[in-house]
DNA sequence: CTTATACATTTGTATATACAATTGTTGTAA
DNA sequence: TTACAACAATTGTATATACAAATGTATAAG
């Protein structure tokens, strides 16, 4: 991946600067590849991500500030990520009873079970986006994006 | 940064998606930090990223597939982004002589007056984003960036 | 017990983006 | 020259997201 090649520039950008632009591209290039491999699902990177967390609640649900905290992108509205979850029948959403501010939002048999069809997909997504990269490669990207 | 201690999980995440996790997270911020700075400019990362093309063009017009394509982040309503820019005064836009069917994109004295503000607002959130990263560290991460 | 404050989520509204269909223009083959 | 395909941008529409205000509930102070 050539950044000046990809944004069509002939002229020399800070090495800072290239950076980062170098980063947003090969951000967009994992979007790219991840919203692929979920499309066929008709589940959005975001609303993956909430699936994934309650799977990995094992049957305790958790409220929508918890999902809030948890995921990776953060969003301003996850009431409404939550009510395309429910739409779906992914998920559950009841009033938590020892509080009624707060609400529970367990996962669905169903949406375990798209869970699972989408977990090879993205494994598949997943090698493609690190096909060049060595594992040493790799634990030395992690230590630089630790610097972060 | 801790990618387990962000996202507030207990469970070991395999390397390749922690990488992605990873990436996406540093993403995050990097675009935190961008959209930050050019809050008080009332200028979007997009609408910023046209004006810098625009103005790297010297003075030659763009037509609209030509920003699509050097945008970093490809748009797929590139119209609508530049009609905000011709609303702030910062474009103008007119109908391409030699093919009427293309049009000429332009930026203006004020377009280049706000980026000449923006431009040091964006340095400095460049440097605050790579504060923890030397040089050889960036040229490193050039290097690993190149192969995805 | 009443009132005020903090909390958790939802709703309203504006803006942004994706995608497909449409418009208008140009090039070209008969 | 006409008809048709290719091109470039725009428009319509659905969906996504951001942000602030509103709703309903719990907690605490007097």
């Amino acid at each position: 991946m050539n950044v000046e090649q990809i944004i069509k520039t002939e002229k020399k950008i800070p090495l800072e600067r290239r950076t980062i632009i170098h980063f947003m591209l090969v951000n967009n290039k994992i979007n790219e590849s991840i919203s692929k491999a979920l499309k066929p699902f008709d589940v959005s990177l975001q609303q993956f991500n909430v699936l994934r967390i309650l799977r990995g609640q094992n049957e305790k649900p958790a409220n929508l500030s918890t999902l809030n905290e948890r995921m990776v992108t953060k969003m301003s509205n996850t009431t409404r990520l939550v009510d395309k979850l429910i739409l779906k029948g992914f998920v559950d959403r009841i009033i938590c009873p020892s509080n009624r501010r707060k609400v529970e939002i367990s996962i669905t048999t169903e949406g375990r079970n798209i869970l699972k069809k989408i977990d090879s997909a993205m494994i598949k997504a997943e090698k493609s986006i690190l096909e060049n990269i060595s594992k040493k490669e790799l634990e030395q990207l992690n230590t630089l994006l630790n610097k972060f």
